[in-house]
DNA sequence: CAAATCAATTGATATATGTCAACCGGTCGG
DNA sequence: CCGACCGGTTGACATATATCAATTGATTTG
């Protein structure tokens, strides 16, 4: 693993307080490989051999039943995936898939189950990096039980607006076929909802999305900090 | 707290394997009371001042947003809830009410996280607990993206006959308004639900049900472990 | 360059689900 | 006992969402 790699996972919530030696040695099993697009790192069920870091692209997060699929996240760097199949020692629940030229390190899970034993600080990262997945997810499910397809897609835009640095104009970060799976409706009716805010000033141009009356969309909306907010 | 509780929350998983000396100290603090039904316990947006345990009854975790709600979750004897917000020292994401009269035992918030800095067996404890929780969410987001009110319904009846033991016939557990809003659906889409399932074999009388049928129900119903198993 | 893709869009239509109002059949309290 | 209440059910209807088919426009590829 190139020196530069290796300090800017060390740098990591789950690894930046960890013992030297510790890390060291977790960082000796793992190695780092590059994946083109489209293919599939993990599938659902599988046990759960490795912890992943998506170092460079990004991964989309999956699950199938019966014929359908949906996404259910999109991991950017630099952080982890499947932690808590890793923690258990259990099967995947969803499967990944690279969705461009992606860099992926992979630490043995009975590694990092080793070394939390014996490293506090990194028992505490552990904790803390689960109990926030933990709580987007719940997040996710209250905007997915609670809100209609048009109000997510306008809390979504609001939460990319604000990721993207807050101005009126900002570019989607993945396709549109994607982000209808992520929130939960088909591509047809993503278009359709596109249009349905119109109304409360947003524009769209290919990727580019230009909210021009923040104020008309904010009360469509209504974003709530406990289910927008990536920080609580 | 009388010896017969403590001693049952000391054999909790998340207790059980910690030192006597930590779980002594996290009980000092800690207070037990008798909740009668419907009362609101904690409300989403509040400081998480404690870890709550139900160690008799039941509790209802809940969401709203919009003039709307929807039951996220039943939390039964003898577990946890809202132990991630107590973990991160966040707001409650979710509220909680009694569904009848409830034993619930209170810890310090605090406490918690100082003894999980302390201890590493419970350190463990709360990392396979919240993995657990984690799992469990992200598999109620499967079910609800993946699959129709019918199929959930479906689902939810094999669960459930799983977990009164596997006869032919068992009884819901809850109220069928609740399980309509947990299954993300209306009270009125529950009732036509049922009767949907009626050409699978489901005959309904009250709060108990049959399935007469059991390979036509799950040759319709497609259960997935990914989805439906709460151990893995 | 032309053919072939493929994502995105659009329109027509079907299905799923929610809403509203009425009703039924218990239970509870006066 | 009776009336009020409440959860559940039913029917009629409205809305939301999915599906299918066709078109567009951009991009790729031989």
């Amino acid at each position: 693993m190139p020196d530069s790699e290796y300090r800017e996972i060390r740098k990591l919530d789950l690894f930046a307080h960890m013992a030297d030696d510790n890390f060291t040695s977790l960082m000796r099993g793992a190695y780092v490989q590059n994946f083109p697009a489209q293919i599939e790192l993990i599938t659902e069920g599988e046990p759960s051999d490795f912890l992943h870091i998506v170092v460079s692209g990004s991964v989309d997060l999956f699950s199938t039943w019966n014929g359908r699929e949906t996404s259910m996240a999109t991991v950017r760097p630099i952080s982890t995936f499947i932690l808590a199949a890793t923690i258990k020692d259990a099967p995947y629940l969803m499967s990944a898939r690279t969705l461009e030229k992606s860099r992926i390190a992979l630490i043995p899970s009975q590694d990092v189950r080793a070394i939390f034993d014996a490293d506090g600080n990194f028992a505490r990262a552990i904790v803390t990096e689960l109990a926030q997945c933990y709580r987007s997810v719940i997040k996710a499910q209250k905007d997915l039980k609670l809100r209609t397809s048009l109000e997510r897609l306008a809390n979504y835009l609001l939460r990319q607006q604000r990721h993207a640095g807050g101005g009126a104009a900002f570019e989607l970060d993945f396709e549109k076929r994607r982000l209808a799976s992520v929130l939960g409706m088909t591509p047809e009716n993503l278009s359709r909802a596109f249009k349905g805010l119109q109304p409360y000033g947003v524009t769209v141009t290919g990727t580019r999305i230009t909210i021009d009356s923040q104020a008309d969309l904010e009360r469509f909306a209504r974003p709530n900090p406990l289910i927008d907010d990536f920080s609580t």
